[in-house]
DNA sequence: ATTTTTTGCTTAAACATTTCATCAGAATCT
DNA sequence: AGATTCTGATGAAATGTTTAAGCAAAAAAT
């Protein structure tokens, strides 16, 4: 055992002040060689700098925070933190975000309005920078207006409240899934389900949206939209389902990868091939869909690159509080992969 | 156009100062009233949270956490924010920290550790209450220093220090690969490999030890340890790579369950059945496991106990500072699905 | 040689709380 | 009635910074 070097002695946190003072100069002076603000001479600055490192200091956030109201902190709330497809838009954020010299802290409501509420009154409390938000599903007005009302540079993402009141990102969604009801149309298909997702997010309805547009247009099957929750586990249920109902159709879109790549095991288990008797196109383009098996034709977004966009747009909300409210949609592009083909004459109706 | 009620007015942020004079007290009996502190007449009680309602009032915690020394902020430093492992500790953490009044933030350090100390160093400046922590690969022994000198309640989990100034929570690793090795033994194989992670993780190194001795121990195959990144594409890569190397083998021990279902997909495709002639099992038991073609057998921690656990020490330790360090493993268990099996006998050897 | 400008540093106020010590008045005890 | 305790509230200090304003000395301009 040998001599511990007393990490827990009493040597209490050095302030400004100890710098200050083992610097030989005023608490303001040491404040300002630390910020690089202000007139010191060479000097001074190096003695400074010397002190600050011997004593291993550590500016306080909260009290520069306080006293100058700016914070290096943002915050990230979303309603799923362990989605593969969330994950790449935190890292875009932070990257970004970093490189700009503040830090992303991330909140995880798990999509309950009631935890999203808790958690945003406590952020609001710590009084950070900004706050970056996919806010939960069946949100209520009155958090948004919390937010609204304290002022806090926020900038909404996928899900936004009815009334404009924030910075936006979004997903070109009808345009989307009306590309991808088209294609599938072109290799054929006449009975084209939609599949996942619930009547009571927006996102999901903007995605219905370009399916049924595309379905009456082109004088295709009545629309069939199946509910379902998005995850690979609903998906294989769901599939299972809706393929009972409907035997007649030869093709779904997906609204999300997760429930499409359910809904292909499913139909591996069916005896069905995926991409030969029934196609089946995603959404979000995530890791797992490159080498799900078979590898998923999906409409991809960049969601790194939303994540930059996102910081991207806060920063400059932080910056120049009065500028008009920004709405940028991205689009997304259709990847073809292995899930879709030409419908199987034999089987088809 | 409506008339928008003028969000962006200059109507300060009330302060405690606002919510005393409305209510006709002293700074300090409204901060007393807030806190539920100090002795108060039921009349000024009311009085002053009817202020603060209508005022709508919200605490500062940074001027609060600066005077009391407290702060009800906890962060979570993790290596990889998107494995479904993680999001699952995330969320027992989560809940039991806010059943207790606290506020868990995410940190992603997408296991680099440079960036890493970089997140820490910010985290540090905001000086919270506590540190949950999955240290990055390589994580130098002057970060783990930059938290002890800086006296932050702190509790690693899965990887640790090599000196040990943290409270730790982890998993009996070696008595679980043990056991699984003992499983496959049982089952009749005897050429056993081991898959996953590196060399230079100590967690890794704990399993490979469990593997290894059971190996000895029961006089089977010379131990094959194959390297790679536990993810589901590394498995394929490594699987199909480990098969040309050793056809031998017939059972694999797996790192994780992301490389596990990757090594049964690398089987299908080569034409092989897990479980039949090549059984396979994972560690950890991620909700994917359950769902994989075919299910998966794993050995099974609960992530979300795990967190909860983990914030439980990091609140006994604020709590008292002082109690010696603490270090508590979690079991693993055998959760037997379809991907193991007797051995083939005429693909064996 | 005087006046003006520049340089380098310091003083002190401000940020929004918490908390300790104090204090007047009311209630209780001799 | 006087002394003591209790109750409910307050004043002021403290937390660790930033920053505007001020000020002496040095440098530059007249």
């Amino acid at each position: 055992m040998s001599a511990v070097p007393t990490a827990n002695a009493k040597n209490k946190k050095p302030k400004l002040e100890t710098v200050a003072k083992a610097a030989g100069v005023s608490i303001a002076t040491a404040s300002q060689v630390m910020r690089g603000s202000g007139r010191i001479s060479e000097k001074t600055r190096k003695k400074v700098l010397k002190a600050a490192e011997r004593l291993n200091y550590v500016p306080d956030a909260r009290a520069a925070s306080m006293r100058s109201g700016e914070s290096r902190e943002i915050g990230l709330a979303i309603h799923q933190i362990a989605n593969p497809f969330n994950a790449e838009v935190i890292s875009g954020a932070s990257d970004l975000l970093e490189s700009e010299g503040y830090l992303l802290s991330v909140l995880d409501a798990r999509d309950d309005a009631e935890r999203q509420r808790r958690q945003l009154e406590a952020f609001i409390r710590s009084t950070r920078g900004g706050l970056l938000w996919v806010p939960a599903q069946n949100t209520p007005s009155s958090t948004y207006e919390l937010l609204s009302t304290h002022h806090i540079p926020t900038v909404t993402f996928l899900r936004r409240p009815e009334r404009v009141i924030f910075d936006h990102v979004g997903i070109e969604n009808a345009k989307a899934t009306a590309a991808a009801t088209n294609f599938l149309a072109d290799l054929g298909h006449t009975h084209i389900a939609y599949l996942g997702g619930f009547a009571t997010v927006v996102v999901r309805d903007e995605r219905v949206q370009g399916y049924v547009d595309v379905m009456a247009r082109r004088n295709l099957s009545e629309p069939v939209i199946w509910d379902t929750a998005d995850t690979k586990f609903d998906g294989i249920q769901a599939m299972t389902e809706l393929r009972q109902a409907h035997p007649e159709v030869s093709a779904v879109v997906c609204n999300g990868d997760q429930v499409a790549i359910g809904a292909c095991l499913a139909l591996t288990q069916m005896g069905l091939q995926p991409g030969k008797d029934v196609s089946v196109v995603g959404f979000d383009d995530i890791q797992d869909a490159a080498v799900a098996y078979p590898p998923l034709t999906t409409m991809a977004v960049s969601p790194y690159n939303i994540g930059r966009k996102l910081a991207r747009v806060v920063i400059d909300r932080i910056r120049e509080p009065d500028m008009p409210l920004v709405a940028s949609l991205v689009p997304a592009d259709l990847v073809i992969r292995e899930t879709t083909g030409a419908p199987d004459q034999v089987q088809g109706r």
